[in-house]
DNA sequence: ATGAATTAGTTGCCAAAAGCAAGTATTATC
DNA sequence: GATAATACTTGCTTTTGGCAACTAATTCAT
């Protein structure tokens, strides 16, 4: 089957979802109309902005304003919203609800709170809590809005994560093989045995409860540091992460004392040696190998930890 | 934001781009509830059952009996739907669309796939793969309805996947440490490195696009193999999987030629272990340690692959 | 086997929902 | 200062949908 249609068997199944979820209505003393504007206005006035206007309220419930208007009147009647004229545009009409509104909508968002529990509460707890995130992500990738990237040190789970998107990664991009992979896992591997809390760390990126990057520093020798396993998922390039985590790094090495930060990379992988470059780092060795199955020349890249303690 | 709410939310959004979708309908020239009951019966169609009676299609598409009646008899006298008798049972009538009708669902269907393609054109095409898997596997979860299970060999990411679940999975349910997660990153590190696919295997049990298990046959010594991380996810456990993967495990392992399959495993973990001794595995030796953090008891087990080269 | 209940669908009637077009008041534009 | 545009409102209309009473076929209980 194909994505599209994969989508719209989602659409078509979820659409009847919705309607038994939307049941909850008719349970309400409103006629549907009057319920989902009022609703809508309840959310409206939760989510910070408060009130809204009418255009605004017909744009997003789809509804002739002609109709809307009469609804509204309905509402205004029964005492559950109030329009003010804006005082910038008289034209404008600045609705909310009134507080007997309010609580209308209170008993109309409960209703629909327990409709929703109740989808889920038939779902032991491990398939609803991937059901919630599958819902999350779809969401958030409609909705294009991505949240915040956040930084942590590592947890469970991590290090296979790193080793499984190192794996497909450079497969996919650069043909690199299963020995790569193994390569990485065993870095991990060392990297949990022998982990200093006080000399080495992980730093996973997440962005909406998923995880988009990672960089490790490792300690090296005495006074030398490690920077390694530099990753960045593909969807999250090109917004500074890579430079925002090996500035972690480097700031990491930096305050632990270490005199020098290495790093091990490869000539075909630009973006990451730009960054190198940016922060300060010099080449300091290249070699052909063909550890990962096809030919490619590492490089050994260094920065002076003692050096210009700030950027250039 | 609570799992209920985030749901709500999605509900709230999704609703909206669902109705976006199906402006598709004002486009056809049947009036928006004649061409839904046109669309569905189309997919009924398609879906391979066929025809449906009127009841089942009013309560699939939430509409009242009467006024459905009526929607097919416009249907009917536009000759795009044909209304047979049952032979069993004279009440129903068996509805399906007549080859004038299947044109226009055609049209329809078209129009439907042409709106979701365009939802989803923008998007790049990772985000677009993500953005269909996480409704696949919501709809999946929702429908309950769950996929066939298949064995495959493992691939590029895989036994990152291996590592991250054994990390994830032994630490919430027996607290077992980073040092276990270290321990499975060595093994798989060493799989790969030293991978012989004539003596070695790796399964990874797949149902709906999703790993679900993993299980290993590597060699031990000449004529030894060993069984090694043997996985079933939570949420797919009590399906008879952990015996379907030893039991793949046991036949590679004889079917190569070796003697004896041995295993580690522990003494909690009891699923497992019934799987051992169902299979005819004999427990030869218990050893107390606690190299993951908490005291466990280890266990060697033993299959003596030439007898009985079927089970009891 | 036969009358009562049930199921599947139809019809009549009516109210709610929604669309369209013309109208008003206010503001923006040239 | 006329013209256009915006933000609604009102009047009129069709469409949609809900309910109850009805027919026809089948099942169930005794």
């Amino acid at each position: 089957m194909s994505r599209i249609d994969t989508v719209r068997g989602f659409n078509r199944f979820y659409t009847r979802r919705i309607g038994a979820l939307q049941a909850h209505y008719l349970g309400s003393p409103f006629p549907l109309p009057q319920a989902r504007v009022l609703y809508e206005l309840g959310h409206r006035g939760q989510g910070g902005g408060g009130s809204c206007t009418a255009s605004e309220l017909g744009a997003d419930l789809d509804l002739d304003l002609g109709y809307l208007s009469r609804l509204l009147q309905g509402l205004k009647r029964q005492n559950l919203v109030t329009g003010e004229r804006a005082q910038h545009d008289a034209r404008h009409v600045r609705l909310s609800l009134t507080p007997k509104g309010k609580r209308a909508f209170a008993v109309l968002d409960e209703a629909s709170r327990r409709a929703t529990g109740e989808m889920l509460a038939p779902l032991p707890a491990r398939r609803r809590e991937a059901l919630v995130k599958a819902l999350q992500k779809a969401h958030a990738i409609l909705d294009g809005a991505k949240g915040e990237i956040a930084l942590r040190t590592h947890r469970p789970g991590d290090m296979g994560w790193v080793v499984e998107r190192h794996g497909v990664l450079y497969q996919e991009e650069y043909g690199w093989g299963a020995l790569f992979e193994a390569l990485v896992a065993d870095i991990v591997a060392k990297f949990l045995r022998d982990f200093d809390p006080k000399r080495e760390r992980c730093w996973i990126a997440e962005r909406d409860g998923e995880r988009i990057g990672s960089a490790f520093v490792v300690k090296e020798g005495r006074d030398i540091a490690k920077l390694r396993l530099l990753l960045i998922e593909p969807g999250a390039r090109g917004e500074g992460l890579g430079k925002r985590l090996v500035q972690q790094c480097i700031d990491f090495a930096r305050r632990k004392g270490y005199r020098k930060l290495v790093l091990w990379t490869h000539a075909n992988l630009t973006a990451a040696r730009a960054i190198y470059t940016r922060l300060g780092f010099r080449l300091v060795k290249s070699e052909a190998h063909r550890q990962f199955g096809v030919p490619v020349v590492g490089e050994f890249w260094e920065l002076d930890l003692k050096r210009e303690p700030r950027g250039t």
